[in-house]
DNA sequence: CTGAAAGCGCTTACAG
DNA sequence: CTGAAAGCGCTTACAG
């Protein structure tokens, strides 16, 4: 007998004595169900937002696992149901909108209880070393932020029953579901302003080579020039989309004789780099001389030293419509892929002459 | 006997015909093993880099998973070994500088073959959810770049034994690596700029409240213009890190009869929207009538609308630093906590008047 | 509603 | 170097 084993009697001392030092790690469902006095089953289930299981069950299991300082393992979970992980591939670290845009979509991925598994695609990473990457971790569900479009990535997705939405680009050739602003509709709001406001000789920067940004905004912009019976225009491709290829892009447009007199920048953030170009590097003005509308309406869009006339894209509603969508798609693999068009709105700053009255 | 089950002699269209839409999903170890007619447990070792494993079989392991289009599940793996998986927490949305710092974050982390999971703690989200998080998820490792420190969740995270490592904040309280500047000096480098230039009514204008960035470069510069004898200073704080938060707290600077001359900004962000006050608001000349200076370097202090005068963090070297430490804590769990310090350099620009000789 | 048991896809001592 | 087997921590039919 175990009471027997010891030849004193118990005292407060061999109480008190540390046991063992409590090695605190390892708690898992065994744990608490051993502790609670039910079936492991019965842990996992008080833990599953949709199984079967008593609020006495409950009470029962939530008070061992505080006790324990229990926390389910998501990985394990992960194996025989969802990851509660959502893949975000970016490519644009260079653009600032992208960092609030960054802001909205964690948070949004957060508030339904799953997290953001970051994907940097902008460097030495290959599309394809994205696809192991997102294939590897059995993502719920993939939000692509990319600039061009990673063809192979969403056919992987899609063979693997893994959603996929496209934020912010078009996708005629894809069918995933896709959250964007009518970029055709954008250029042609900007010719139509450029015109309006008497601007004669407008040009066109744009960023990232064969992006559907770029190559949709163009068309509507040079699409409206024409329509309107402007002759007299021009185009450059900034190949990125930072402050710097703004400017850069702005200088090369001045190097020739025949010189544009408003400029519409596929973003604010290399219109702020072409508005400095044309007001410190050329020494002309904003907008007596030159006329300049961005589309974004990033913070800088707004702040004194640009006061950027722009096309704004919701950004917020954006992100929220397209978490929102993804998790349809997730909840409902048979949902058909759609195409999501956010309105976008024209914001008149100083960075324009004001429309001549006709 | 099979052959004779099959009244017909076997045809080419037998052979052709679909077999049975080879349903692609699930190719797990067992159907490599199978495929390549070795164990599951070679088909393992194959894939992990330390384990022993002969070319031959590796060889024909490979052959197999390429056939198949086999992925290893990162889940499964992390149930065992490690998961991969890299925490970056971050709180600061606002400040451009964290979107490079985290592409250099992702991409650091990239390269060692493991990936990030991307924490927002900036809004919603308490610190007590975070640590749940972290936790749940088993990551490897977590980088925190919050501007005030989660005691709480480093607590948690080596109570677990899970390293962390601190990315540019001191913490003397906290018993974790710490990569960051000596922003004490950073703080009395700007005090003996702005003197020499001959300012006599400096300004400090803080972002969070109680962030040891703010704190100690507060304390660094206050420190130096009493040292040099200048009784003369001005203290407000701005409470966030944004461009708007700058240009507010300098309008409240200048708010009454006794203004400052100069103003050392504890970032870029908020010393861009300060020079916007003191130009567009309040009508004053920058750097003639008023120097400003910043920290940091980001993007947006050497555009020409800007100019700005500032303290430049390595932020490329100090996330390599950062990622470095916190794999060597993960290869090494013994090893000891750390201070390490970046040195910072001053860039001189057109936001300060230049230095009188003396 | 609850428990026993099988299984998710991998890794890792343990023998050979 | 290789294979059989146990196990990682959870979930999920299947009975009761």
């Amino acid at each position: 007998m175990e009471s027997s084993s010891s030849a004193n009697p118990p005292t407060t001392d061999s109480k008190t004595e540390p046991k063992k030092a409590k090695v605190a790690d390892k708690i898992t469902v065994t744990e608490v169900a051993a502790e609670a006095g039910v079936s492991i089953s019965a842990v996992s289930r008080a833990f599953n937002p949709n199984a079967s299981c008593s609020e006495k069950m409950k009470q029962k299991v939530f008070a061992a696992a505080d006790k324990l300082d229990y926390r389910p393992n998501r990985l394990a979970r992960g194996l025989k149901s969802n990851s509660s992980l959502i893949g975000i591939l970016m490519t644009d670290f260079e653009n600032p909108a992208y960092l609030s845009i960054l802001d909205d979509f964690t948070t949004a991925i957060q508030q339904r209880n799953c997290h953001s598994l970051l994907i940097n695609a902008s460097q030495q990473m290959s599309i394809a070393e994205a696809v192991e990457l997102v294939m590897q971790y059995h993502v719920d569900g993939l939000i692509v932020t990319s600039a061009t479009l990673p063809q192979a990535l969403i056919d992987a997705c899609q063979a693997q029953n893994t959603p996929v939405v496209i934020f912010g680009r078009h996708s005629a050739e894809s069918i995933a579901t896709v959250v964007c602003s009518d970029n055709v509709a954008n250029g042609r709001m900007a010719a139509d302003l450029l015109l309006d406001a008497g601007y004669q000789r407008p040009a066109f920067v744009g960023g990232t080579v064969a992006a559907s940004t770029t190559t949709d905004r163009q068309r509507g912009f040079i699409g409206r020039l024409i329509e309107r019976g402007c002759e007299h225009w021009f185009c450059v491709e900034g190949g990125r989309h930072s402050y710097d290829a703004g400017f850069d892009a702005t200088c090369k447009l001045f190097n020739s004789a025949d010189k544009p007199d408003s400029i519409f920048y596929v973003d604010d953030i290399m219109a702020c780099g072409g508005m400095d170009a044309i007001r410190y590097e050329l020494g002309l003005r904003v907008p007596e001389d030159i006329g300049v509308i961005g589309v974004d309406d990033i913070r800088l869009a707004h702040s004194r030293a640009y006061s950027l006339t722009t096309i704004r894209q919701p950004f917020t509603d954006m992100v929220n419509t397209t978490v929102e969508a993804l998790f349809e798609h997730i909840q409902d693999p048979t949902l058909e892929a759609r195409q999501i068009t956010v309105p976008c709105s024209l914001i008149t700053r100083n960075s324009t002459r004001a429309a001549k009255k006709n």
